[in-house]
DNA sequence: TTAAGAACTGAATCGTGGTTCACTTCTTCC
DNA sequence: GGAAGAAGTGAACCACGATTCAGTTCTTAA
């Protein structure tokens, strides 16, 4: 048996494997799916098509993939941003939509891909995680607040689907500001006190200081 | 010259273009675009394939015209339902949610596939139309609200999206309560709450009795 | 009845893009 | 150096679905 694989090759073979779905990730960032035939992945990623096909089962494992590990990102950004000590659940919710708004602003494309555009049932299962994922972690920041009387009774899971949805809508849909040319961080800042509102949070304006500090939470 | 199209060839020829539609209009609330391949579309109407293209340019032509109808009968909708003279903001656009909910709950699949189910270009374009339009008539109630001074200043438009985003993520999306096995009619009291503190209206509990008489919108 | 002009038909064509596989090029170990 | 096995290559293959078009059938008006 002279082939035994050794570290070295370990290494490399991981190094392949990252930089196509480094590749996938650029593509689909810059223009969506529709953006990342396979052609495309490998040419970004230096690599022949059928290398492509080594390290990943088909596209679509590659995708969900690449989508898995994308979600899990922006959820972690999204729930470091809630996690403020000591803070009332309104304005622990706010924190957690501008950081939110502020990613996917940024990221516009890769935001609409993970939210919303269509991708075959493999990749669909996965955005179903992040969505529940986002909505669990508003939840959680709800049903504190509810428990602390804090904010009205209400169904959390609910009023945190609908804060999804607003959030989604209002950044990501093609109503969003940018689409429209408008300022962001106006559109940032109406967000944020519809969603109070919503939860029956006693309002609290967000000063644009704290709106930074929240703002620098996208890493 | 022999021929000359009359009323009657005009009739059958328009008969068979609105066969075709509606087959279309169909397959897309059973299954999604991807269920409406032009074959399926021919074969529903009853018709060749080379006859859908007699009657529409090409497929993205059939569907947009078929989105387009299917999204103004929608709007139509919900501007009826807020249509209550001399009812409060808050009332009115709780009717609105309403009838939003009740309608896409019950055509759940084409309520997807008009919202946010991808599609080529041209049918985007349409659905840029359809948001757009649930958005102004929600709008224009807010405006009233507050020029009434029923509700507090705020970005009309941008609460519109708002709510339009929370109303299709908490009754269309994978969030959604049918998708979820649980009450509709508990979700939908919910996000009326929801909607009706965030756009801050002095809250309004829905009676089951307007909410069945805004059911009955439902045309 | 018949010529002229639709409308209709559906098999063939074409483009796109995922997947395969025979072959080449490394790596490792004796 | 050389054998065994991996990794890499990319042209060829294949499925799918939109679109076309040469041939057929139907309508009309003389």
């Amino acid at each position: 048996m002279p082939y035994r694989s050794t570290k070295r090759t370990e290494a490399r073979k991981a190094a392949v494997r990252e930089r196509i779905s480094n590749a996938a990730r650029e593509l689909i960032a810059e223009g969506g799916y529709a953006n990342a035939p396979v052609a495309a992945v490998a040419a970004r990623a230096g690599v022949a098509v059928g290398t492509v096909y080594r390290h990943f089962h088909s596209k679509s494992g590659l995708f969900a993939e690449v989508f898995s590990a994308a979600s899990e990102h922006e959820v972690e950004a999204m729930r470091e941003a809630t996690a403020l000590p000591g803070a009332a659940a309104g304005e622990r919710v706010a924190a957690g939509i501008e950081a939110f708004a502020h990613r996917a602003l940024r990221g516009r494309r890769l935001a609409w891909a993970l939210l919303a555009e269509p991708v075959d049932p493999a990749v669909e299962a996965e955005r179903l995680r992040l969505r529940r994922s986002y909505r669990d972690v508003i939840a959680a920041v709800l049903a504190d607040g509810i428990e602390a009387g804090e904010l009205p009774a209400q169904d959390a899971d609910a009023s945190a689907a609908a804060v999804v949805g607003a959030i989604g809508e209002a950044m990501v849909g093609p109503l969003s500001p940018t689409a429209n040319g408008a300022d962001p961080e106006a559109a940032i800042a109406a967000l944020v006190s519809f969603c109070t509102r919503a939860i029956g949070a006693t309002t609290i304006e967000t000063t644009p200081a704290n709106r930074m500090e929240t703002a620098n939470v996208n890493a």
